[in-house]
DNA sequence: CATTTTTTGATAGACCTCAATCATTTTTCT
DNA sequence: AGAAAAATGATTGAGGTCTATCAAAAAATG
């Protein structure tokens, strides 16, 4: 099976262990007859690097950095919750981890951010990205280095990271109007939306996605024009409070993005019946309305299964073996009654009672 | 950070190597006085085995075996799939896998071949298990060897295994009810049910969880009696044809089991409008059948989530670490536009410039 | 032929396991 | 009690696989 080691390698290509090595890890300095000889033993055995060993010889230790945008959002916060967890479990495989904190939704600060890495020698870095050309240049430095780059939550340019873990925003939009369009198939109506930016391409896209489901599928429901709420709890507090108390109230609420603490609250205080509502991502307060019948659905990227992705894909880049086999990531439903049990609640979040 | 090795520690303790080790690794024939200034020593400098080095050492493979029921079954078709899949991408790390194929729902044939077991020394074993005494005895011969045992999808006895994986079918069943009551509040009607049958115990869960909900939030709706298929699709067929062309159709389907292809062929037949329609288990005719507005919803289990956290779960078990963080799992809602792609694709383009 | 340059080989780590050996204490027997 | 046998405790050394350094041999150069 897995037998072949490095010095039946040499022994069978008739060369010392220390050419065969220098073949297998390109260290240079071999006659070229030597290396033919080596590569032919090494097909020949089928022989694999034992990567365990080799990392213990050199005292290895893999550097990963996450660069995470910063404030209170509570999903980064899972998010963060997350990376120090698996950080822990994976320190006695010598894996160490920085969490970087890069302010939110500027391509400049994360620009500088990534210039900076390249001070410290990281081995892999996953970032939550934005699409910006002015960060090519940082990236491509950072793979001069031999540094792996993965997107994460948000993709980076295409050509300069090795992979993106997350999920296509535009199937979580529709998945959100899918849903939407099941519970009020009978009902039509309009479905008031709510967006952080537009200038985000996630939200741009999931509302996309939203709104081409319901304009094929559900054409007896109309979407109404989202409010911009800069994931500003208290302004959709207001602006869903409005919604709420208009004479022809909606049948429908999407946010489609983060603040919906505000959202939460504002249909907390309605007597009468509530619209039909989804938002993203489970937190402890979306994860509250859900059981409290405030909300019907969550829709969520599951932070924690990507987390764990991100650990595993750069650790597979960094050995440069081959990729572990991973499903598509897809947009994840959630009602009240497969929800998980414990849900990371940040210290924060507790006087919001 | 994680220096500290073994000769360290037995310097700090002031003993010599071999008895450190001994020890650590509970060799016996040592003094009590011996032992108290190791661990103290332990203690004292954080040190922890490196496994890598550890298993390189005695030239350690872990074994691995799946005990997988036989048949057809799209499912576990797709666990067998997903069990090879990583079985080839963990070779590289020493792992061995051995999926034993055991014939389906007998606990007689459950119990020998975990019988069997024993005759090669496995490190570890997932089981898909069944709830009986019966396969007490060699469980905890199993155990006695030191074998690492965890039931997978299907639960063993809980005190002779030492985790379980899978979902919990009362969730799975309500969650089933709630989408079925979301996308017919507004209409009522009859729901019919369909079963493999009552005595496996995840169907009969699924069902009483089904159930529950549906009692107690859509009252409106009806629960009919299951109709028994033995998760055959011809009688899955013809069941939902007669159903179908009754003077009162009703107005929703959920089939708590297998055999699906039957209900959907005689879906595929209506011409008038369907049931809403409620299915267990993503595989590809469920999949056609929701891109095909046949159905409605499907809930899955995710096998291949569940089979990654076998693996990690069994090393760690083996390795007697710190159990990785492992989020619950929870039942997942497929809709039409939350599909994963088809084919288990290694994550993505790499660049190598 | 002497000097560089290229190629090769031997070997000391890295951290651990395990069997074999040596040293000491305890038990047993006359 | 004294000697032999047994049990217990501690030490050594040989792996396992790879990396990285240094010295030796071979080839190329002027």
């Amino acid at each position: 099976m897995s037998g072949a080691t490095l010095s039946d390698v040499a022994h069978a290509a008739g060369v010392s262990y220390a050419t065969a090595d220098r073949v297998v890890n390109k260290r240079g300095n071999v006659a070229q007859k030597s290396i033919d000889k080596v590569h032919d033993a090494v097909a020949r055995l089928g022989y694999v690097r034992n990567i365990a060993a080799a990392n213990l010889s050199r005292k290895h230790v893999y550097r990963l950095a996450f660069l995470i945008p910063t404030g209170s959002n509570a999903f980064f916060l899972r998010v963060r919750e997350q990376i120090l967890q698996t950080a822990r479990h994976v320190r006695v495989d010598s894996v160490t981890v920085d969490i970087v904190d890069v302010p939110a939704f500027s391509v400049d600060a994360l620009h500088s951010c990534i210039g900076q890495l390249t001070g410290y020698d990281f081995d892999g870095v996953a970032i939550v990205g934005l699409q910006s050309g002015a960060l090519e240049q940082p990236l491509a430095d950072l793979r001069a280095r031999g540094v792996k780059v993965i997107g994460l939550v948000s993709d980076l340019p295409k050509e300069f990271r090795s992979a993106y873990i997350g999920i296509d925003n535009s199937v979580a939009g529709r998945t959100a109007a899918r849903m939407t369009g099941l519970g009020n198939r009978d009902r039509g109506g309009e479905i008031q939306t709510f967006v952080g930016s537009l200038d985000a391409r996630d939200h741009a896209e999931r509302l996309q996605g939203f709104r081409d489901v319901i304009a094929a599928d559900y054409p007896q429901m109309t979407v109404l024009d989202p409010i911009l709420t800069k994931d500003d709890p208290t302004v959709l507090r207001d602006a869903a409070r409005h919604a709420l108390r208009a004479e022809r109230p909606v049948s429908a609420f999407y946010n489609v993005g983060a603040g919906n603490v505000g959202l939460i609250e504002a249909i907390r205080e309605t007597t009468s019946s509530r619209p039909f509502c989804v938002v993203h991502e489970l937190v402890a307060h979306s994860k509250q309305a859900l059981i409290d019948n405030h909300i019907d659905l969550v829709i969520d990227q599951r932070p924690d299964v990507e987390v764990n992705r991100a650990f595993a894909l750069l650790r597979a880049l960094i050995d440069e073996r081959e990729l572990p086999p991973m499903p598509d990531l897809v947009p994840t439903i959630y009602v009240r009654d497969n929800l998980p049990a414990e849900t990371f609640k940040p210290a924060m979040e507790t006087q919001t009672t």
